[in-house]
Formats: C-alpha cells, sequence, structure tokens
DNA sequence: GATGAATGAGATTTCATTCAT
DNA sequence: TATGAATGAAATCTCATTCAT
C-alpha cells in the first residue's frame, strides 16, 4: 500500500513559495504548481481540498519556521541586549535564507484567500516576541512605547533590509548588518 | 488612454484600489472594478487596452501622488531636522489618508502585473528622497550608511505604523506620531 | 448594446432535454448543452449560475409547461367523464410531443440536483389535478379512495403508454388510445 | 467479475443501490460507493473491470432478483385471478422491501451505463410475464390488448403504489393495498 | 487480494476581452 | 462613448482508473 508521503507537502509548499516570489500570489495557478512540484495535479487534491486551503496552509507553516528559529539560543539568563541581538540576527539570517517566504507573507496579508482563523493562529505565534520587547522595557532598556508598535518596527526594519538585499543582488556585509541592528537598536533604545 | 471623461478614469482608479484593500491584488477582476465604478465592463476598455495597462497606470498614478505630496512645505534653506520632520510628516498624512494606496503598491511589488517600465520609473521618482537623506549626511545629521538602506528604513517604518494603526483601529495620538518620529530619528541620526 | 435574449434559454432548455433523452442525466455535461444549443459553454453562466440552477428551472419548467396545457378545453360546465377524458388526452397529446421531458422528469426525482424548493414548486402545480379527482368523487363517479394514489396511478398509465409507444417506435392508434383511456377509467370508476 | 468473496460483491451492491436511492445515478462516484461499503476504491475493480460494468451487473441482478420472486406460491393449476394476485402481491411485497431497486431500475432506462445487451437480457426475463396476461387472454378474463401495453400498465400501478407509499412515508394497509389491486384488476380484466 | 495515493483526462467554472447595438 | 451579452481560453476541481506496496 502507498503511503501519504510527508516529503510531498514539503515539495509542493517548496513549489508554491518559488512561484509566489517569481509571479506573484495573483498569477499563481494550482497547475502551476504541480507542475514545478514535480507531481500531477489531482495530486494536489489529495494533500489538500483546494488553493485555499493550501494558501493558509503555506502562511500558517511559514510563520511557524520564522519563529521556531527566531529564540534558538535565546536565553532569559543572558543580558537583554545581547538577546535580543541573538534574536535579531536569527530572523534576519531566516529571512535572507527563506526570502521567498517573506515575499509570500507580504502578499498574504490582504489576500482572501487568508481566512482570519489563520490570521488569528498567526498573531498567537508572536506572543514571545511581545514577551522580549517587554523585558527590554522592565529592564529600562527599550522605550516605554507601545509594544505591537516597537515590535513592528523591528520587524520592519529587518524586511526592508532583506528586501533592499535581495533586490540590490549582493551579499550582505557583516559591516551592513552590524550598521542595521544599530540603526534598530537606536530607534527602540530607552 | 483617451482623455473624454477624466472624472471616470478618478472613479476606475477608486473602486481599484478599494477592491484591492479588500481582496487583494490577485482576486480582483475587470467585472468587480466596474460594477463598483458603477460602469459598464466594457467601458474599461475605452480608457485602458486591458488589465495590464489599468494596474500600471494606478501603479504609476499612486506613486506619483504620494511623492508630490512629500515636499509640499519643504524648503532646502529651512534646517534639515525641521525639512526631515516635514516630509516624514507629510508622508505618514499622505499614506494614513491613503491607506488603500500603501496596501496596493505593497501588493503590486510583487506582481507580474507591473512591467519592468513602470518599475523604472518608480525609482525615478524616489530621486528627491535620496537627495533628501544626502542633505542630512552632508550636514553631519545622519549616519554615513548606505542611502537606500537608511531610506528603506525610513519608508518602512511609516509603513509599518501606517499598518497598525489601520488594524488596531485605533486613531493615532500627536504622542503615538511624535514617539515614532523619534524612533525614526534616533534611527537616523548620526 | 446588446440584450439578454430569451429565445436563448428556450435554445438551452432544448439542447438540455434532447440531450439528457439521449444520454440520461448523469454524463450530460455543460459543454454538451453548449455544443447542441450552438453557443459558448461561458454563455450559459450569463443565464444560470450553474449547471444545478439550469437543471433546477429546467425541471421547474418542463413542470409548469405540461400543466398549463393539460385543462386546455376542461370547463367545470362539462360533465366529468367527458372533462376528465379532455384531461387525459391533453396530458398524454403533450407528453408523446415532448417525451425528453418525461424522461427528464424522471430523471430528476432521484437526482440531487433537485433542491426541496424546487420539489416543492412542483408539488403545488399539481393542485388542479387534485381538485379534478376529487370532483369525480364528489359526483360518485371515481372510486373514493386516496386522492393522491388515483391520481399517481393515472399518471403512471399515461407515462407508461408513453414510453412504450415511444420505444415501439410505433404511432399510436386512435383505438390503442382509446383503449387505454378505458383502462384507466376502468380502474378508477366507482 | 472474481468469485473471491461474494459477500463483498453484496456490499458493493448495497452500497450502490443505497446511494443511488440518496442522490441519484448521475453523482454516484466509485469512491462513494467504495466509502459506503467500508473497503477501498481499487478493490471495487477486483470484481468489476469498471463502473459501466459494475453498473450493468447490478442492473442484471436486481432485474434478476424481482423476477424470481415474482412466482414464488404460482401454479398453473390455481385459477387465474388468485394467481394473478399472488404475482400481483409478491411484486408489490419485493418492491416495497426493495425500494431502492426500484429507483435505481428506473434511473437506468435512460442512462449510457446500461449496454443494449443487458438491456435484451432484461426483456427475455420479462417472459413469464407475458405468458402469464396471455393466459389471462385466453381465459377470456383480461382484455384483448397488446399484451406489452396491459403489463406495463399493471408494472407501472405497482410502481406509483410503491413510491407514493415511500415518500407518504406511510405505511401500506391492507385495505390500501387490496383497494389497488382491484384499480388494477378492474382496469385489465375483459 | 486489498489498499489508497497518484494520475491525468475531462468536467465545471471564471474572467479578460470583444463586439453588436 | 457606453453598454453588457457573448466568447473561449484558462483556471479550478473531480473522479475513474492504475499501480506500488
Amino acid at each position: 500500500m502507498k503511503l501519504k508521503d510527508d516529503r510531498k507537502v514539503e515539495l509542493i509548499f517548496e513549489a508554491a513559495l518559488k512561484l509566489v516570489a517569481k509571479k506573484g500570489l495573483s498569477g499563481i495557478t494550482m497547475g502551476d504548481i504541480s507542475r514545478e512540484a514535480g507531481i500531477a495535479t489531482g495530486t494536489l487534491y489529495v494533500y489538500f481540498t483546494g488553493k485555499d486551503e493550501l494558501i493558509n496552509a503555506l502562511f500558517a507553516a511559514s510563520r511557524a519556521n520564522s519563529v521556531q528559529v527566531a529564540f534558538r539560543g535565546y536565553e532569559l539568563t543572558t543580558p537583554f541586549k545581547l538577546g535580543f541581538r541573538t534574536v535579531w540576527m536569527n530572523i534576519l539570517r531566516y529571512k535572507l535564507q527563506h526570502f521567498e517566504e517573506v515575499v509570500f507573507l507580504e502578499q498574504c496579508y490582504h489576500s482572501p484567500y487568508i481566512t482570519e482563523e489563520t490570521r488569528e493562529k498567526a498573531r498567537e505565534l508572536a506572543v514571545p516576541f511581545f514577551d522580549l520587547i517587554e523585558r527590554g522595557q522592565q529592564e529600562m532598556l527599550i522605550k516605554t512605547a507601545d509594544t505591537g508598535l516597537l515590535l513592528t518596527f523591528m520587524m520592519g526594519a529587518i524586511n526592508e533590509l532583506v528586501k533592499q538585499t535581495h533586490y540590490s543582488n549582493e551579499t550582505l556585509s557583516k559591516k551592513k548588518i552590524d550598521l542595521t541592528f544599530d540603526l534598530c537598536w537606536d530607534a527602540l533604545k530607552a
């Protein structure tokens, strides 16, 4: 008996991300995805009930991935700025390596594909980031402003750096990374 | 694009922006746009040769609008920080009032609809912003880093503030605006 | 301006009926219907929201047609048996001439296409037939049994005669018609 | 059709009948049938070469069943009306108990699934019924009309009674059965 | 034999565009 | 110019059938 292949979902996700980065969320078809993934169109419907579910699942997976990686090596015991820097770098590294996810997530925010349920789940994943900023505020190292605003600002900075890097086709120098971190830190620091 | 009825082009643009903000760039149809604009589908083709041209024209118009407004009240003779603040506020105000354009532009960046020609024209419009940052650098008030990076960072900050404001459904207080400007200034200042 | 053409619905219905008679309700496609009707497939969706609605509309129209014709020439003032015979003959004539509708209606009864709403409307159309049988019962000419049963029996008889005639490829002789009417009358008469 | 597991063919037939009664012949899929039967889709192809063969086999089996039961207790030596009544009741009882078969057979008549070969075999099974009517005609108890017509009429009457009973959700009273038999007898009797 | 994932042809439906009015 | 019905290519989705296990 043939078993449902978990690897196949990976293939489908990879194919979809690649295509969205290249052609945008509009203009991506189930046919494109299956072709890119090297499987039959009908097979997509073995794993997902339709295009909507596929996109939602990919959105959820993309969000989960980036969060999971963010706190690698972060300890509550390490001094705040160092820990913050670790998380910041984790996110930057991840987004540079998974640029397609960056693009995909951005395209999704205003897409009718993403259901409110999926959005809600995405928000829940952001809790650790709120905690991080709040720790900085308690330690009087971060400005006492709306946490969501500061967070959004930090993420925006990383996103823009990633996008700019990608489009300028240059590899990011250590110096430029440090500079951008300083930019971000100068902005947030109390 | 014929100029028989300029008001009609306005109607079409407004309709398209409204729909993209609501349903994303994928998932809007010529039928949707015409219905929203209160005209017949065929009429769209009187003003634009097709969907691609419509989107590109809207993209160009949206970019032009936001640039045009940015330097209102800005003089080379006023001290830099004041002038920078004026521009910053102009942009913020415009984007808050034209949130649909913010969304639309974001969706367009990775869309196959936008031609390289349109993109190039958009880049040209950014020249005054580069000049602004460079003036700040010459006056030793802004960090000496890649101008594009600093610019992208400043724009990203505004964008995120606008998006966050919009989704949280709250009106932006003077205090929060000032705080965000400080955030941005702290980040960029030398 | 092109106007929606009422004749086109006729064309579509005719095409659908023809195909159902030939190939059954299963195995009929929107493509088949449009080809048979001599229009583009997409045009079907100008007149009906989908296959379901098309079938339901056709069902309703078919039912309505046969009822409308049944009481032609029937007057409450004519003696019952004569009036009953008139109706009986009207139905027979109509069903012979519209065999495709007979087949279509039969196929529909157990189809998931027909909604409960459509069924309910169909039942309402049967009221005049109930009245007819009840008149016969009041005049002591028709057996005092469940009206629905008698009606169903009468209709069944006609249906079978029509089907048998059609499949035997013979034209129905006056003699055979009279005989079948007698069959039916003998069955129902008190 | 392999005979490895006769019970499985039963399961498949039962599942198919149930689904056709519920959703019509159009709109049942091999997947539906296998799910309803509690087996894998592929297994269907162990017992039948395809959907067509499955439907044809079920059609043949359904016809055979109802005929087989019809003449139970019928003897040429018993007086005609009594024998006729026995057969009539056998058929009625069987159809009431196997309503799903009634629906299925009706749906099949105009289906492209049923091959001419299957139809021919079905006709052959009807021979004993023709003999029955002809015996009645020879004994001058049944009208001298086209045998096929009389037969079709009698079957139609039973079918309609069965359908009406089923849809009205009532159990058939002895009185109503007797009445319907009288209806039928009055119709056919010389 | 039994399974159910995989297939791809074909069905339904959508939608940018055309065209008769 | 303005209209919106008509078009048909292309998208989404279904499903009978195959095939590796």
